[in-house]
DNA sequence: TCATCTCGCACTTTTGAATGGG
DNA sequence: ACCCATTCAAAAGTGCGAGATG
């Protein structure tokens, strides 16, 4: 599965500063990335993926790990990875269902976690899979460590950015290409709520095999000695491995082989009958979308039930990539400083202070499709039961290696949960393939994203608030 | 009372330093 | 002195259940 970047839309208005036979043209519209490990992706998002998240931080399992192509090979570039609310709800697990629960609770500082080997030449990128190993997730929203920081019983889908700049200083001045991928959609749990994720987990975490022998045996017998004295525990808590007739079932369900034999045409096509959250056989969604019918206006599906396996190429508004800047560097970052080709070939986005980079915060609530600016993110009408103002920011934080100089920066971003992917990824209708970019519903705005460079952001006063921290990954 | 979170356990895998040979 | 392969201990990562928390 590959998602394309089909950059159209933002490319129909002019760009005055950036020639069209520009090298970025070229690479923008050609970046495209895959989703390594797709088909256990999609096995986790049909059972409706749980991610640990701890304390002191735990790594994702399924990796995220992804293929770009279409880079330039000499050209350098970063990335990125964060994660973005799916929507604005809060969620509980029961009766082997996954329910709204209620409002999401108020994002926490949203930090990106920048690639170690960034910035480096396409060619790297291109010649292997790109690991996100070393993320970690926390649910500690003082953590110190630069982990990303998430809400339990919260869902979240990563995405990732493709920067094409020489070094982090220039990151501001470039432009961003952003990818997601639907079966990534995750709930961040503090312990896990579907036996079946678990099991997905131990089958295939190499850390958890542990559990899958030895210790369910030594395991089982700790549980029938427990259950002697407590009976109701452990019968309440009683494995899925226990029950062999369960388990076969689940065997059943777990090898079954998904999507197999579609080719990215077919998959195009018949994901959406075949939407993994419509068939209740696996979902654990079920109630939810009862409930995404009657309380929310943006489904908890929206993205699900777009074509999961198809390709986008997300490009977040303007107030959404716009108002941030690196903190924390030796050296301003201001564009007539900057070495970078990108900068000085761009000179005109210092020369527009006055984009949205200074927009208010709760200016952010008031951008809706009708009123908002042509610098306004595109974003859908917000749904009343899950709008929440709240002003994020990118924390990007990277922790000296041995040969890389220490770098600690600070993103900001605006998001809140109504906005969280439509408002960054665009119009969901640009998920559809290239036919839908006929823009059913307000074209005029669609057209206006244009290409995402980094704007200076007016409001520091915030970031005091938020730790600085080092990066693990580096 | 209940849902959720934290902690320690026992286990496996990964990492990196130490060592030795060419 | 350098490079490479191997070994091994320490660190990191894992799900589980009991107990704590709000």
């Amino acid at each position: 599965m590959q998602h394309s970047c089909d950059l159209k839309p933002n490319f129909s208005i002019p760009v005055p500063t950036l020639p069209p036979t520009a090298p970025e043209s070229y690479s923008q519209t050609n970046v495209r990335m895959s989703l390594e490990d797709s088909n256990l992706w999609k096995a986790f998002h049909e059972c409706g993926t749980e991610m640990i998240i701890t304390k002191p931080g735990r790594r994702m399992f399924p990796q995220c790990k992804i293929n770009v192509t279409g880079l330039i090979p000499y050209a350098k570039y970063i990335l990125l990875m964060d994660l973005v609310p799916v929507d604005g709800f809060r969620y509980k697990w029961n009766k082997d269902k996954w329910e709204v629960a209620g409002k999401a609770e108020p994002q926490p500082p949203c930090r990106t976690y920048i690639h170690s080997d960034s910035p480096a030449a396409g060619s790297h990128w291109m010649k292997q899979p790109i690991s996100f190993l070393k993320v970690k997730l926390t649910n500690n929203t003082l953590d110190q460590h630069g982990h990303i920081i998430l809400h339990s019983m919260h869902r979240y889908q990563p995405r990732f950015h493709i920067v094409q700049a020489d070094d982090l200083f220039s990151v501001r001045w470039s432009v961003f290409q952003t990818f997601t991928f639907p079966e990534t959609i995750f709930t961040a749990v503090t312990a896990y709520q579907n036996s079946k994720i678990t099991k997905l987990k131990i089958d295939n975490n190499p850390f958890a095999k542990g559990f899958r022998e030895q210790r369910t045996n030594t395991v089982s017998r700790q549980r029938s000695l427990r259950a002697h004295v407590r009976p109701e525990k452990a019968q309440k808590r009683q494995s899925p491995l226990k029950d062999e007739e369960e388990e076969e079932q689940m065997q059943s369900e777990f090898q079954r082989p998904f999507y197999e034999g579609y080719n990215q045409e077919e998959v195009v096509s018949k994901s959406k009958d075949a939407c993994p959250v419509k068939d209740e056989r696996f979902s654990p969604w079920g109630c939810e979308q009862e409930h995404s019918n009657n309380v929310r206006t943006e489904s908890p599906h929206s993205s699900e039930t777009r074509d999961i396996y198809n390709t986008e190429q997300l490009v977040p508004g303007p107030t959404s990539y716009h108002p941030y800047r690196f903190h924390g560097f030796g050296k301003s970052p201001s564009p007539s400083s900057s070495t970078s080709s990108q900068s000085s070939r761009r000179p005109s986005f210092n020369s527009r202070p006055s984009d949205v980079a200074t927009v208010p915060e709760q200016d952010n609530k008031n951008c809706s499709l009708d009123t908002m600016p042509s610098s306004c993110p595109v974003s859908l009408a917000p749904a009343p039961n899950t709008h929440q103002d709240y002003t994020g920011m990118l924390n990007m934080a990277l922790a000296p290696a041995p040969n890389k100089p220490g770098v600690i920066s600070h993103i900001y971003n605006h998001y809140g949960a109504e906005q969280s992917l439509t408002q960054w990824n665009g119009p969901p209708h640009s998920q559809y393939g290239s036919s839908s970019f006929s823009a059913p519903h307000h074209p005029s705005e669609y057209s206006t994203q244009s290409m995402h460079h980094g704007y200076h952001h007016g409001n520091m006063a915030d970031w005091s608030q938020y730790p600085l921290f080092s990066y693990s990954c580096w």
